[in-house]
DNA sequence: TATGAATGAGCGTTCATTCAT
DNA sequence: TATGAATGAACGCTCATTCAT
């Protein structure tokens, strides 16, 4: 009896998944309303905040997966040999990141965010950045003196940075990756 | 006649930013509301908004000023010797940007924020965090094999990056400038 | 369950509508404030508006409301017997129509005002007004070459411009029932 | 030189006019907006309420400007010799009174309307619908038991009847003509 | 679990009109 | 006469979230 409740539960929160991942193809995530999502699932606003603790958790569910997916595919490319073959690597990764400021915003300001029990996604894709360059260090000719997870919340740092300036009047103009790329021999290269 | 015109408008603009900036400092940023601006500042709310384009105008001003202020203080101070006067240095700015969640988080959206043709005056700060960290830069015992600018951007990216994981549950205990410490020791040290 | 939601649905609209006419019934329909009905009603301006499309749908209402209120006092008054008697009894209708400028002139834009679905519930009026008018003018001696309807649409067009012509400086002063009284005597009554 | 000023006055009178109307013609009454219209103008705001009371004082002008200009052509057509005739020549007049429902809700509430000193430009325009069409009633056979001016009278009542009707999602789709002659039949022919 | 009406605080807007210069 | 910044009182709206059923 127990199962069949939570085959129901299950149900319902794979309804308003698939509702608001469709509505999010269709309108961005900025644009998508819980009115809409519980409309286009069926089911009724209260049933909403009883998947979900409020629609940012929602959001992060859906952005964390979606990430969760790239870095899938990302992972099963050839490992990067350089640092550009690494930005080439990541590209996938920042292209979806920059892809909305909205999602941009949100994934900085749930980028160590978690609740005090549990690791919410975004942060969890985060540290998988981290993880995934960390692993790609060791192909990627690189400095030693330092250890590959500082080196690679660097990378993160870096890409952060160019990924703003990419949202400025100022900079915008400029290619995110010959940026990227600047910061990432600067920062990687081991100063001869 | 246009400079009469232009001393009251000026006027009026002063005084609604002094209302404004007197219930920040009562309240905090977040709390501040157009309305209590408005009464306190004694001027109608259509006044506002022809002063400001919206609410985060006025906000992206005040925080704006703020940090203006603070960056001229800063650029009084000794000029730091080292990485860790550099990071005790930008204390003030570190830490009014990370003063309330509400202000870092518009200042990520603002960084680069400028309609296309007007520079925004967040973006103008970030602009000067850069500069002045630039100028240090030739006091500091830092590599010289990549340009100063290039560096003072990565002491930007590193403090965003330990900024934002201030906020984070997993990393909020660990200290912001122990973290920034690291990541500018490896960044700024020529790596033997 | 459909009906338990939809009494409290009720109820909640029945509330905005008593504090809206307790209002009306101290200030006038013109002075009536959104923001005073949904304090004195209780409830949040939100729900006002998912009640009621605008302020001037609560405004139909009312008013639509209280001239059903008053033709249902009017039917059940004696029938006339004559022109006079005809006006007399139509005496509280009009003297409601043109009790304020704001009134007569919302009468008037709502006159045929209905969204394309739904009849209005003024539109709903001025079909009653024809309706009773046309009874009365079976026992009101009259012309009988013309539909009883057809002369009844006469009387209430007579009536407007009677009504509208009260609100003229020009002709405000002669009074509004001997003007129509000799409009309507020239209308209904057969030429000799 | 009071002959100087009054020539600048009337020539910034006649700029705003000629916005206004250019305007109008572009977007109709009911979107008019001072504003547009002094800048239109090239002058300044306060400039256009030292030329007219206010915008109503101006939206009558045109308004009565108009009707006057389409009543000049109306008079010059050949006098109706019959019913159907006359509500042909009134073409003109009640299609431009019906172009807009903003129109026809102004022309009502003003029908009637005039400042105590001074008759308004559309209160001179309805007193001159019932003056052509008095004339009219000499050629069109029209029962004689009443005065020519309380039939004129009366035709406008009709008229506006058989307008607002045509606002109205009940009766919209009935012809306004074949109404007005129905009515107009009734009204001018003698009962038998 | 599900329901969906109700919440609620505040933002942005409107735009004719006024008034000090 | 001309100027145009300022007025001002609502209105309409947003929309995530709550809660009684």
């Amino acid at each position: 009896m127990q199962k069949t409740v939570q085959k129901r539960t299950l149900k319902t929160r794979a309804r308003l998944l698939d509702a608001a991942t469709e509505l999010v193809s269709q309108g961005g995530y900025e644009a998508l309303r819980v009115e809409d999502v519980v409309k286009s699932a069926g089911v009724a606003k209260g049933t909403f905040f009883a998947h979900f603790q409020d629609k940012d958790a929602l959001m992060a569910h859906l952005i964390g997966e979606k990430l969760a997916a790239i870095f899938d595919q990302v992972e099963q490319d050839p490992v990067p040999g350089s640092v550009a073959e690494l930005i080439q690597a990541l590209a996938p990764v920042h292209d979806f990141m920059t892809s909305e400021r909205y999602v941009f915003d949100l994934l900085i300001r749930y980028s160590g965010a978690a609740a005090i029990t549990e690791i919410g996604p975004i942060a969890r894709c985060f540290e998988r950045y981290v993880r995934v360059v960390e692993t790609w260090l060791n192909t990627v000719p690189a400095r030693r003196d330092v250890t590959s997870e500082l080196l690679a919340e660097g990378v993160q740092a870096f890409a952060i940075q160019a990924m703003a300036l990419t949202f400025c009047a100022l900079h915008g103009s400029e290619r995110f990756q010959d940026r990227l790329d600047i910061y990432l021999k600067a920062w990687l290269t081991p100063a001869a």
